[in-house]
RNA sequence: GCCCAGGUAGCUCAGUUGGUAGAGCAGCGGACUGAAAAUCCGCGUGUCGGUGGUUCAAAUCCGCCCCUGGGCA
């Protein structure tokens, strides 16, 4: 706040769009651009919202949070299944409540699909009931993914773009046509409203070297261990929450799980909970190299600020 | 120093009677419209320790050298 000059959020303040994949340091990173600029922080990090997943979602700590305003981080409950689509409500409310206070915004985070969601909006479909998925998710055990593949394209033919294998986009089209009578796909030819109304004023994707990445990510959990992550999932566990749950499927939750059921040592636990991390960075990564072409990329923190800068003084 | 047992993919190892090599794990590339930390698709990535030799042909056989583990001294 004390370095950004009036003038320079006059009308509209101005907001950044920083993502990179997980333990990429993007979160450091948007601190200090917050403190530099006085601006508040807006989670795009999928599993960051859940309050109950401190620890493994490597949210904010207290110190982090006391730097600069922070929203959507931890605002969830467990029992929540969370989206997409009401995330896109969610940061649109909080970019709103920034303008109003004349705070720039920096929207970080490792959910690529968030970021899609934030610049080029989501086809508006309405939500379809859990029943629905249920009896999905019940037809495709009931018939085979080749069966249901072959029931779903009968009633949304572009639906055969989708793997036969992937249950996940498949249970959705066929309860969507189930629920509404109208195919998915048409309902996601029609074009979405951006969240974000005004071009960012910069845009940056974190991208450190691989090797030093994976070597973060692994150590980084095992500070997670260290901090109490068990504790985090002993609890999860004893909520009885169903275990369909968006946040039982965060990183480290079946792991350390497992190993609380006794199937697992803590030291296989943990490898395996690194390994997926690992496998998620490189998701994320692909993602980003694909999906945000255009977007400037840092390799290193340094470069990171000053691209940053670079777009924010033109 | 001598005697064994090994050196094959990043790791652990397989490799039939000689025909330029393949599994698991790790890894790599990709897709992505309300579960996205999700879900799914694709890909062996290799001086077979080195160097001479035998052979039409050597990871496979022979010599020498190097390295690792174990044993004897």
């Amino acid at each position: 706040m004390q370095n950004a000059p009036d003038s320079y959020f006059e009308k509209k303040p101005p907001v950044i769009l920083i993502a990179g994949p997980t333990a990429s340091g993007k979160s450091a990173l948007a601190l200090d651009l917050a403190d530099h600029l006085g601006a508040d922080i807006i989670n795009a990090d999928a599993s960051q919202v859940y309050g109950d997943l401190h620890i493994l979602s490597a949210r904010p700590g207290a110190d982090d949070l006391a730097q600069a305003p922070h929203h959507l981080y931890g605002h969830v409950g467990a029992g929540e299944r969370y989206s997409v689509g009401r995330w896109a409500v969610d940061c649109g409310a909080a970019l709103t409540a920034c303008a109003e206070r004349h705070r720039a915004a920096i929207v970080v985070g490792g959910t690529g699909l968030y970021f899609r969601a934030l610049e080029t909006g989501l086809s508006p479909i309405p939500a379809i009931p859990e029943e629905r998925l249920r009896e999905g998710m019940a037809r495709y055990k009931e018939i085979g993914p080749a069966q249901f593949a072959a029931e779903t394209v009968a009633v949304d033919p572009p639906m055969a773009r989708i793997a036969v294998n992937d249950r996940q986009r498949l249970v959705r089209a066929w309860s969507v046509y189930r629920h509404f009578g109208v195919p998915l796909s048409d309902f996601q030819a029609r074009p979405g409203e951006p969240v974000l109304p005004q071009a960012p004023a910069a845009r940056l994707i974190v991208m450190p070297p691989r090797e030093a990445l994976y070597a973060r990510c692994d150590q980084r959990f095992e500070a997670m261990v260290a901090a109490g992550a068990l504790a985090e999932v002993e609890a999860l566990m004893a909520s009885g929450l169903d275990p369909t749950l968006p946040i039982m499927a965060a990183l480290g939750v079946r792991e350390l799980g497992a190993h609380l059921s006794g199937s697992l040592t803590l030291a296989e636990a943990t490898a395996l909970a690194q390994r997926n991390t690992r496998r998620f960075a490189k998701r994320q990564m692909t993602w980003f190299r694909n999906q945000t072409a255009t977007w400037p990329v840092a390799h290193d923190a340094s470069t990171a600020l000053q691209l940053l800068k670079n777009q924010l003084a033109q």
